[in-house]
DNA sequence: ACCACGGTGGACTGAGCGGTCCAGAACGTT
DNA sequence: AACGTTCTGGACCGCTCAGTCCACCGTGGT
């Protein structure tokens, strides 16, 4: 399938349609109806440029979503050097997901592909990125003599990916990031002690 | 609607059926008919025990998985009133896990039910008792001296919820309890430094 | 001018599935 | 034994929705 520019665009205009309509609705009953309306597309162009239908398409979103996790986080993300930096990223992800709110674009695609192997590679994908950073953040800080040097910089990063999920987690039902934030603040009272 | 005693057999049967077969199977596709055939009963008798139909028997299922939750992190999670008894019920929660693997059945039911009020309160109530158990035991270790008091018992009880959430969040993408560990093990130590 | 190929529109299909309905069996109460 | 109530079975309905198909349009290369 040889994409020709204008094509590119239209199949850009139908990830972000899908996507931004995927954020605003409750995704479980959004149908490929639905995005053809929003996009102002057709169903023959969904198929043309998503030939293996729904499926592909919601996981191009998710993709899409998922890198823009990361980039909500940046630049605070990728130059955790001070324990100001760590304020500053902690601060940017909570309004990050305060703004959400409950609708949390990539979970709710999650539970609307299911455990497909391309699911589960995004997903992962996007936590190891996630990862990677935190714990770059935290040997930097050991080099610098910030955080003491007996913590396991990869142990404990994981521990941050694991309360931040929880937290966004938890935001989904309750709709508040008390607990992200208890997360996210014990676990940087953590390093410092 | 009055129930004989046959009439809740046959309701509790639907629901154990259901949920043994939401544990094992991918959720997003199963059908009424699915669990007609599982149970052995009709469709007669779902719409007859669960009027409001699939959304009703699905929220029942998980509050009878949302209390296995907690049935199964007993005793320990009662009595943390000792740094064994902290380290029986990390071991507790991370064995429960991984013995589950990727299917959790609650949050597949909540991928599948969807944001509705009533899947939102049976998560809520869940956490809610969860976290309230961690903090008696925080309570409990600070009154003994084991646990210093400048900590907050809320707060950091709702970061171990969100820790947990997460780190079954990230067993379910990726098949690892390593997030799960790492997140119980750092709060613990946390409490402990 | 032509032609080939990618882009676009929309009617149509087929099946899966939630939900309805009613007839009849079992039960239990008097 | 008779009658009301609950339990059970399964045929049936109607709708939703992913996916198909094909005709037509726009564009760019020669």
């Amino acid at each position: 399938m040889a994409l020709t520019v204008k094509g590119r665009a239209t199949r850009q205009r139908i990830i972000e349609g899908a996507a931004a309509y995927l954020r605003s609705d409750d995704p479980a009953g959004v149908t490929l109806d639905d995005i053809r309306a929003i996009t102002g597309t057709s169903k023959g162009q969904i198929f043309h440029y998503f030939p293996d239908g729904k499926e592909e398409l919601f996981l191009a979103v998710a993709r899409y979503e998922a890198d823009r996790v990361l980039d909500d986080q940046q630049p605070h993300l990728g130059a955790l050097t001070s324990w100001a930096a760590w304020d500053r990223w902690r601060d940017a992800v909570v309004a990050r997901y305060r703004a959400q709110g409950r609708n949390c674009p990539l979970g709710a695609l999650m539970g609307q592909v299911g455990s497909t192997p391309g699911a589960n590679e995004v997903v992962t994908a996007l936590l190891n990125r996630w990862q990677f950073h935190v714990q770059e953040g935290i040997v930097e800080m050991q080099e610098t003599g910030l955080v003491r040097a007996s913590i396991d910089p990869d142990r404990v990063a994981a521990a941050f990916i694991a309360g931040i999920q929880g937290g966004v987690q938890v935001l989904r039902s309750t709709g508040g990031v008390a607990h992200l934030e208890a997360a996210l603040d014990t676990l940087v009272d953590y390093l410092k002690s």
